[in-house]
DNA sequence: TCTGGGGTCCTCAAACTC
DNA sequence: TCTGGAGTTTGAGGACCC
């Protein structure tokens, strides 16, 4: 029996949970984009679109392309809420359920399909009980592979489902644009081109050595496997972390080696340690990213002997790392990424060079439990505020301590 | 005129190990 | 003890996705 597998996209999914409290502006050109001067569209409204707009244009390109548009700052609290409750309702239906991202997912209703009748029905009901519950759209493809059902779930858009019957799934996919297929972006898609491949028919009928040369043996093997209708790939409800990151970019391009670099750094390491200890995880790799004015990006990384979910610990390496990368004068940007990252429990502990080590994971889990009651700007590091900017000011302040849990005043 | 942030995966070369 | 080759690991960079 073939697969019965549905790719869910939510239609401008940003944009549409904006327009649920300004229903004033349905109809009309909607772009969300950071109010920062080096900000990106992170999401535009199909009228939008139909200017030009798409995610990830320059914002100043933006305004020029659609210069009536109504701009809005994201508000990604909110799309976590609407995303939550439409994955709650697909895992309704199955709990074979992979969420992609904060707006798509993949279904595998094989088995659904006893108990609640064909695909295509299933899926109708969930797209209007999104619209119904949400006040959002969905676009759905269905198809015997998540490669066939996502192509199929793009051509639907906005607000449709296309279904790819099992035996019509080679003539759905050899008419298209080999560009098309997921992993086929501008970069292959120009090296294909060099080979005069231009549809998905061209590339299935490639010679597979011809095409391993072009775009290397593992893209090229699954690529052509795609092409042709091959992809057997399962539906993975849980999700497995493999690497957390952050990263900002700067206002103005800040020289190597400043303090404000520095502390960026900081703050950028004590972010993803404090996202790594509430995952219960722990890293064994530490990496830096390093983007110059020019554009041009530098990384550099280093693994551990053991892991560590320590601030200080992951701190002091990233430093070090930014310190060691190559680049330019000007930084434009920063980042820092743990990798390699395991379960805490049970995982022998990394020192701290140079530190009490005793000291360290108890100043991490007071300053865990403060961000946990009070919110993740609660408490900071003194050296990661600007200076200039601290104020003191005698008071008192009652709260409750986080390490021997009895209510003790100070200061 | 510009090019975000958070991810995953791949390739290639150098370093390391056997 | 030295050397070369093969296999593995690590690090850097890049492509791609949303």
């Amino acid at each position: 029996m073939a697969r019965s597998i549905a790719h869910v996209d939510m239609d401008a999914f940003f944009a549409s949970v904006e327009l649920i409290e300004r229903a004033d502006l349905r109809g009309r050109p909607v772009i969300v984009a950071p109010s920062g001067g080096r900000g990106v569209v992170v999401a535009a409204t199909y009228e939008a679109r139909a200017l030009g707009v798409h995610a990830g244009m320059p914002v100043g390109r933006a305004r020029r392309a659609a210069p009536a548009a109504v701009f809005i700052p994201p508000h990604r609290q909110a799309y976590t809420r609407v995303s939550r409750g439409v994955m709650a309702l697909l895992r309704e239906v199955t709990p074979l359920v992979e969420q992609v991202s904060i707006d798509e997912a993949f279904l595998d209703l094989t088995g659904a399909r006893k108990r609640l009748g064909a695909a295509p029905g299933i899926v109708e009901g969930l797209r209007s009980q999104i619209a119904q519950r949400f006040g959002v759209t969905a676009s759905a493809g269905i198809g015997r592979s998540k490669s066939v059902a996502k192509i199929a779930s793009v051509r639907a858009k906005p607000d449709g489902l296309l279904v790819v019957p099992p035996e019509r799934t080679l003539a759905f996919l050899r008419p298209l644009p080999v560009d098309a297929l997921p992993g086929i972006g501008p970069h292959t898609g120009a090296a294909l081109a060099r080979l005069g491949v231009r549809t998905v028919a061209d590339l299935a009928d490639s010679p597979d050595t011809t095409v391993a040369r072009a775009i290397g043996d593992k893209a090229a093997a699954h690529l052509l496997a795609l092409s042709r209708g091959q992809d057997d790939e399962p539906v993975t409800p849980e999700h497995v972390e493999k690497s957390i990151s952050a990263e900002t970019t700067f206002e103005q391009d800040l020289p190597r080696g400043c303090e404000e670099l520095r502390r960026e750094v900081m703050r950028l390491a004590d972010k993803v340690a404090w996202r790594l200890r509430s995952a219960g995880l722990m890293c064994s790799t530490v990496g830096v990213k390093v983007r110059d004015a020019d554009f041009k990006t530098h990384s550099r990384s280093h693994t551990l002997d053991s892991p560590t979910d320590s601030t200080a610990t992951i701190t002091g390496l990233a430093l070090r790392l930014v310190a060691s990368a190559r680049g330019a004068h000007l930084t434009r940007l920063a980042g820092v990424r743990l990798e390699n990252l395991q379960a805490r429990a049970g995982a022998p502990l990394q020192e701290t060079l140079g530190q009490d080590p005793s000291r360290l994971p108890r100043l991490d889990r007071v300053r865990d439990d403060v961000r946990r009651r009070f919110g993740g700007a609660a408490l900071t590091s003194g050296t990661l505020i600007p200076d200039g900017t601290v104020r003191l000011r005698r008071s008192r302040v009652s709260m409750m301590d986080p390490i021997n849990q009895s209510n003790q005043p100070g200061r």
